[in-house]
DNA sequence: GAGCACTGC
């Protein structure tokens, strides 16, 4: 890590010559031995401070050979920039053991020498920092487990084939190799003259420049790193057609702007033919035409998304109606579809758009439309068999979200009596049988992707302390490998925090043995600005480490990441029916999760993954997949919708993996406990408004219900502050205590829905500043968010015929108004202190970050419960016994508050029961 | 006196 004082020029090349006359005493007296050590190791012998590696073919070893020769030749020509740790990932035992009988000239002696003292000097200093223990890996995809007499027989013909071919490689492309051997950052450097230049004028070595390498143009480098592209397509596929298709309407368009347009969406085509898809153009709309329900398995970076709805729309199934894709995330939708609009050559949200939350970009000319599986699914509610249609792809389908997994059954069923309607079922491999077989048994038509490889490094033992084992492997990487940034998944912000604590702390006056490592962290709860840091070049020299939760998952991207390390954990959300309880555990990781994670460390080029668990607990212990969301969810919202779409039979409804009926059992229950069903389970009228908002039926029910108590509008930002659940405050661990402070500060007495509503209120009266947010250690970003969800709920207000009425003293009426859509979670106060909930007994307790904890207030209703430590209850407001009988007299009765009303004796009271709920 | 993974309408 760099220094607080950064040392002056002069300072730093004595610093380094100092350390370079000691290194090289160093090395002339270790020779003796480190030439007893070489001489002595057989191939595959393990000795040294390193892990032993295989190559899995001769190219890779002739390659790690000529880029030792390469390294050794441009540090002897003086290159200060080529790292202890470019031996492309190899470690320095590694090359020694390789370039073992190799005829060496006395640069690349040299070279190993020095790489192998560095080494041993960064090895100790990571000892004296406590890291005497590196991480060890196998690589077991390579490894023929028992086998190493059979690995050290394929060596021998591998290096004998190869000496055939060497020296002319050698001689004839250094150029080529060179370029192949090194890495796009490193070269842009050396490539440029005036870089050389300046490289020069760094250096402390004396230099032999009379025979310099010439170095190539840096652009090459990158060229030789790209998957091999597709240059021509079939050829049915001729260019007229493409032409024709750019003719989009001209009476509608500024003929300058079309030609404009016209010209990059004409560059644009050549790469569209450049994606792995284009090849499978013609069987692929074949296949369209001949069956009704299709499944396309595509890997990332096939181009199916962006694709596939051009070519129906190519073919004419716009002309029919429109062709739908969804998509899981908004920022999917919003950038698939500009993509699109730009190869198509139009603006956004003419005949491409894309329709989310808060934001519908399409017009009547739309033809094309990316959405999010949410707002498909909502849009039932108005246009249940899908007729402005004519193609639905649903995409992403294996990462099974809540919204997908309904999708599936909804449009299953739409397609057996809308014949005409053509579904594309889009999923990365695993699924896909299981995607077949629930739809009929749907054709599945492959499409390779185009991804680099990842090499699967697991640990030789589990690890006790994980997070440890993380920054210990974040160090060894960055001592050992060559350049590439490197993605960490941890499980939650708190975990991210220690680990930069204690990578900060491992690497502090490690020096300049050490290039500078800048540890980057990300989470959904980081403020934007922060967010932002990660997608910044990494500066040259410099090595970036990304401490990410899923959210790298799937979610965002992040360039030039070629190491991936995983720990196998994450944090899983799942629902208990029985106690209404959601809990948010670490759990281990699925095998899919943890291949979408390596997958992550291939995007750019080749990488590696280090998976902190065995390969034994891989295949044995992780589970394939990850529950379906929809089987560890509430499903109240869903089922309502699903109510008012008209779905009546719910146990039996076709969900491809259908959720505990227990879950179903309980949202119908609460549903009935809201009268939004009545006992024949029919939808009632209420039942019927409260599906049009995008709420959960509680929320709805309050929200209605403030018409009553004429306190509609605080009830709205109560519910939009709700919608936005937990992101509000946001907490670093460096200034908890000022946070914390920022927040009570917020408290207001009631509870901490008043608590919600003052800061609003307090956000909207300065305007919406984001610099007061800053000051009070608020998420802007929420807060925004917030402000959306209020401002659709309040649009909504007059479809559903709701006054929009104000009452800000009004406290009791807001509780009220809350009461009555959560009066099913009240839980009352015990002797001892803690609560039990009234509807199944159940010890609970209020959260510390409430503004009740420690008031202990009779009988308190909660937004939700959650079990992280305890089972605590989130969101509390104080309420009365007697506004449960005002607000659900269906539920509660008059005797059963014969405990709490009038005149309690203190703490005797509640205790003495006779408080529950009728039923 | 604890601590919120990630989406979405």
């Amino acid at each position: 890590m760099a220094e607080t004082q950064k040392p002056t020029a002069q300072e730093l090349r004595d610093k380094d010559k100092r350390e370079r006359d000691e290194l090289h005493e160093r090395i002339m007296e270790k020779e003796r031995q480190s030439k007893k050590r070489v001489a002595s190791s057989s191939a595959g012998d393990t000795e040294g401070p390193g892990r032993s590696f295989e190559f899995s073919n001769e190219e890779e070893r002739r390659e790690a050979i000529d880029h030792i020769r390469l390294m050794a030749r441009r540090k002897y020509l003086g290159e200060r920039e080529v790292k202890i740790s470019d031996l492309r990932g190899r470690q320095v035992s590694d090359a020694e053991w390789l370039m073992k009988g190799e005829k060496l000239s006395e640069a690349e002696q040299q070279y190993l020498k020095l790489e192998r003292d560095l080494y041993d000097v960064t090895k100790q200093r990571m000892e004296e920092r406590g890291l005497e223990r590196p991480v060890g890996y196998n690589m077991p995809d390579v490894y023929d487990d028992d086998d190493q007499k059979g690995q050290n027989k394929r060596f021998a013909v591998l290096e004998q084939r190869y000496q055939q071919t060497y020296d002319e490689k050698w001689e004839k492309n250094e150029e080529q190799r060179l370029e192949d051997a090194t890495v796009s950052k490193a070269v842009t450097k050396y490539g440029a003259q005036k870089g050389r230049k300046e490289n020069k004028e760094k250096t402390q070595y004396d230099l032999i420049l009379e025979d310099a390498v010439e170095f190539g143009e840096a652009e090459v480098v990158g060229g030789n790193f790209k998957a091999p592209t597709l240059e021509e397509g079939p050829k049915a596929e001729s260019s007229d057609e493409d032409e024709k298709d750019m003719n989009v309407p001209k009476a509608i368009r500024d003929e300058r702007v079309f030609k404009k347009l016209k010209k990059e969406a004409d560059n644009l085509q050549k790469d569209r033919k450049s994606l792995p898809v284009y090849l499978y153009k013609a069987p692929l709309l074949e296949a369209v035409r001949d069956y009704q329900v299709l499944i396309i398995v595509g890997e990332t970076g096939s181009g199916k998304t962006t694709q596939i709805p051009q070519y129906l729309h190519e073919v004419g199934y716009s002309k029919i109606g429109k062709i739908g894709c969804t998509q899981p995330r908004r920022v999917a939708a919003m950038s698939v579809a500009a993509r699109v609009a730009k190869e198509y050559g139009c603006k956004v949200g003419h005949e491409v758009g894309y329709n989310i939350r808060f934001e519908d970009c399409t017009t009547d000319r739309t033809i094309i439309e990316y959405m999010t599986d949410g707002m498909l699914l909502r849009s039932f509610l108005n246009e249940p068999d899908m007729a402005s249609y004519s193609v639905m792809m649903i995409d992403e389908a294996h990462e099974r979200t809540l919204h997908t997994d309904v999708l599936f059954g909804l449009v299953k069923d739409v397609a057996r009596f809308r014949q005409d309607l053509k579904l594309i079922i889009s999923s990365a491999t695993l699924d896909a049988e299981k995607f077949s077989e629930y739809f009929d048994n749907a054709p599945i038509f492959n499409v390779p992707g185009r991804r680099f490889p990842v090499s699967i490094h697991y640990t030789k033992a589990p690890e006790a302390n994980y997070l440890d084992a993380c920054v210990i492997t974040v160090l060894q990487i960055h001592l050992t490998q060559g350049p590439g940034d490197v993605l960490v998944f941890f499980t939650g912000q708190q975990e991210i925090e220690e680990a930069m604590d204690l990578l900060s702390f491992k690497t502090r006056g490690m020096g300049t043995t050490m290039g500078e490592l800048l540890v980057l962290p990300i989470y959904a709860n980081l403020p934007t600005d922060m967010q932002a840091k990660i997608f910044e070049a990494t500066p040259p020299g410099a090595r970036k480490v990304v401490l990410a939760t899923n959210i790298a998952e799937t979610s965002i991207t992040i360039d030039n990441i070629v190491f991936v390390i995983d720990p196998g954990f994450c944090k899983q959300n799942s629902f208990n029916p029985r106690t209404g309880m959601e809990s948010l555990i670490v759990v281990p990781c699925s095998k899919a999760s943890a291949n979408q994670r390596a997958g992550r460390a291939g995007r750019v080029k080749p990488g590696k993954c280090f998976r902190l668990f065995t390969k034994w607990s891989y295949e044995h212990e992780l589970d394939d997949d990850n529950a379906p969301e929809i089987q560890r969810s509430n499903l109240g919202h869903v089922v309502l919708m699903l109510k008012s779409i008209g779905i009546d039979d719910l146990l039996h409804f076709d969900f491809m993996d259908p959720p505990p009926p227990e879950t179903l059992i309980k949202a119908l229950e609460q549903l009935y406990a809201l009268s939004a069903l009545n006992d024949q389970g029919d939808l009632t009228k209420l039942g019927r408004r409260m599906a049009e908002f995008p709420m959960d039926p509680q929320q709805s029910k309050s929200l209605i219900q403030a018409d009553k108590y004429k306190c509609v509008d605080e009830v709205v930002t109560i519910c939009s502050m709700l919608g936005v659940d937990g992101a509000i405050f946001y907490r670093p661990k460096d200034k908890g205590l000022h946070a914390d402070n920022a927040r009570k500060n917020f408290h207001k007495p009631g509870g901490d829905h008043m608590t919600m509503l003052h800061v609003y209120k307090q956000w909207e009266e300065t305007g919406f500043s984001l610099n007061w947010c800053m000051e009070n250690y608020l998420q802007n970003r929420s807060l925004k968010r917030a402000r959306d969800i209020r401002e659709q709920l309040v649009d909504m207000l007059e479809k559903v015929e709701i006054e929009h009425s104000s009452n800000v003293n009004d406290v009791d009426g807001q509780r009220k108004s809350i009461l009555s859509g959560f009066f099913y979670n009240t839980a009352r106060l015990r002797k001892d202190g803690s609560y039990v909930t009234v509807k199944h007994p159940h010890t609970v307790e209020i959260h510390p970050t409430s503004s009740l904890f420690g008031q202990q207030p009779r009988l308190v209703c909660y937004h939700e419960l959650v079990l992280t430590t305890k089972e605590f209850m989130r969101g509390c407001i104080e309420v009365k016994p007697e506004w449960l009988l005002e607000v659900a007299p269906h539920f509660y009765q008059s005797k059963d508050l014969d405990g709490f009303k009038g005149k309690m004796p203190k703490g005797q009271g509640a205790a003495s029961g006779g408080f529950g709920a009728a039923k």
